[in-house]
DNA sequence: CTGTTAGCGCCTTCAA
DNA sequence: TTGAAGGCGCTAACAG
């Protein structure tokens, strides 16, 4: 019997038994923008690696614009289908993860932390704040930040890497006259930004940008206009993406693998747990004894990569580094 | 009734409606390497964007390995869990597309023509033969070709891309003896590119590059031991990988989205056909009339873009162009 | 045209 | 330990 199974190589209908065990062996995510994306692409590959060595499947639901975001929120098109659900998107609004609430359906946020939620990220401020720590550090003072436009309405939590900026400025004695925000229109806008760079006042020497896709850009501007990195301006991404390596961008690199796994098998553990009630449960009573621990939160670190697109500034800087023995300028280390 | 299950945001479980309809609403997509590669987020970002629209759901088929390709094509997971299965990957044996057979369930190959099956692909051979001519034209003589080493078994129709450089410059009077092969080990071996390029007795002035990404990398390499492009040497891409834009590179596009809209259109529709005898046919008889037009087998341009990566060559070329008026030399147009 | 019912394939429970 | 049966949620065929 068994022989023959083997022989025509029967596979189960995972319709059947999710019907039958009221689980699908499935796990959302749901993302926004272009899944060939290097964020999209990268956690979409780590999910789907560690799921699938669990058997689980990955269901994907990609919201593009207000109508696609608006209409997942209204029919929760991942309600009984999937046993999880990973945000791996865009913030949501509290209204918006109310609604995922319904589901009642485990839910994990990636980059993105929600009160009572269980979510994996990383700290974007931090790793900025190391960023921009290293290219004081280097001797850099004039330190500008790259940032991005808001797209669309949507915002991500690279939107709040700025902040990381701003207070490492300010804790470096630099406050907000001593900011530059240079802003791009889109993350392949390197034009506008060494644009805006080049009419500054005081030149600069150093960028930190938004994320790497914008760094690669800028990179590339500067170039073309003949300004050399790092001899010219040190150049900081965000990210780690795969072409930094191929230009040399130093950058703060985000372990998306990481990232992706521990969301991953945090969605397959919670999704194997109790079966939510098919009924709708009554609200739950005031009594009830809150669970002791609350929902796994996890935090994963960022990682200095130090390539060669960043190096001291070319001339001495104005106000000494600090403390420590004051170095001899000589030729910045390749 | 009905606003009641408003109400609720009832969705309907796929599962229990597969069972009951004898279809998943779900296509399969079979594809090799990271998921977040150029090609493939491309090709799964088109392909969930069209069977999205239709209200159907995309699985993925990872293989990465030698291990998971056996098993994938042992236990045929995809097996009444999808109602059809794109083919995005490296290409079969003749064995794996037999055994694709079996499944009984309409199959689309992507970018890999099988007798007999229907395919969406690309016509690569003829896409580089568009390069090299292009290169031909601009005066460049010493054109090299620039290919990436078979990996792990895995072989991808861009293995072909060289012999249409072979035909190209074979067709322009200029065989075997004046062809230049460079080799790098992987797509981000530029280095050993320019090395090799830099140990040719007589130095190419273009280089006709397998991929995108296998160009931006050599680019890079070019620029970090100062050479030009395309003052020095003319670098030509195939894909217009996202970044092939920020970075100035000339290319053969191969339009991802329409190659992943025309196979998921393809696969939605096929998969709308008659359901498959759920008993395995017997082998039809020999007298049975054969269908009268094979399945679909379309093939979509490539298109040569033109960005700043490819000029004339600096020296006169030793052999005119061919017919025509000699023309004066000239600052190549930026 | 609306209301009822059988059964899709699998899993789990209960009986033998 | 092995075998038979009910039901999961939905659709399609049928009866009213």
């Amino acid at each position: 019997v068994l022989a023959a199974a083997e022989e025509l190589s029967f596979a189960v209908s995972r319709s059947a038994s999710s019907l039958a065990t009221g689980r699908s062996g499935r796990i959302g995510v749901l993302v926004s923008g272009h899944l060939g994306s290097w964020f999209n692409g990268s956690i979409l590959d780590g999910i789907y690696a560690t799921l699938s060595a669990d058997g689980l499947e990955t269901s994907i639901y990609r919201i593009n614009d207000a109508t696609e975001r608006e209409r997942f929120f209204a029919t929760l098109p991942a309600r009984r289908n999937v046993d999880a659900l990973i945000v791996a998107s865009f913030a949501l609004t509290a209204a918006e993860q109310e609604r995922l609430e319904d589901l009642s359906m485990p839910l994990v946020y990636l980059n993105q932390t929600v009160p009572g939620a269980a979510s994996v990220s990383i700290d974007d401020i931090a790793g900025v704040r190391t960023g921009v720590r290293h290219l004081l550090h280097l001797g850099h003072r004039r330190v500008a930040f790259v940032r991005r436009e808001d797209r669309t309405g949507f915002v991500y939590s690279a939107a709040q890497r700025i902040e990381g900026y701003r207070a490492e400025m300010a804790a470096a004695g630099l406050p907000a006259a001593h900011q530059v925000v240079l802003t791009a229109r889109s993350s392949t806008d390197g034009e506008e930004v060494v644009a805006q760079h080049l009419s500054h006042e005081t030149l600069p020497t150093a960028l930190m940008v938004e994320s790497d896709e914008l760094a690669l850009s800028v990179m590339a501007a500067c170039w073309r206009v003949g300004l050399r990195t790092p001899e010219d301006v040190s150049v900081l991404g965000f990210d780690d993406h795969a072409l930094a390596v191929t230009f040399g961008l130093s950058t703060i690199a985000q372990p998306v693998e990481v990232l992706a796994q521990e969301a991953a098998g945090l969605a397959g553990t919670l999704a194997a747990g109790p079966l939510p009630d098919s009924v709708p449960a009554p609200p739950a009573p005031a009594t009830a004894a809150q669970p002791a621990a609350g929902p796994p939160v996890v935090t994963v670190p960022t990682r200095l990569v130090l390539r060669t697109s960043t190096a001291r500034p070319a001339q001495e800087p104005e106000i000494p580094t600090g403390s420590g023995p004051r170095r001899k300028a000589g030729r910045p280390p390749r």
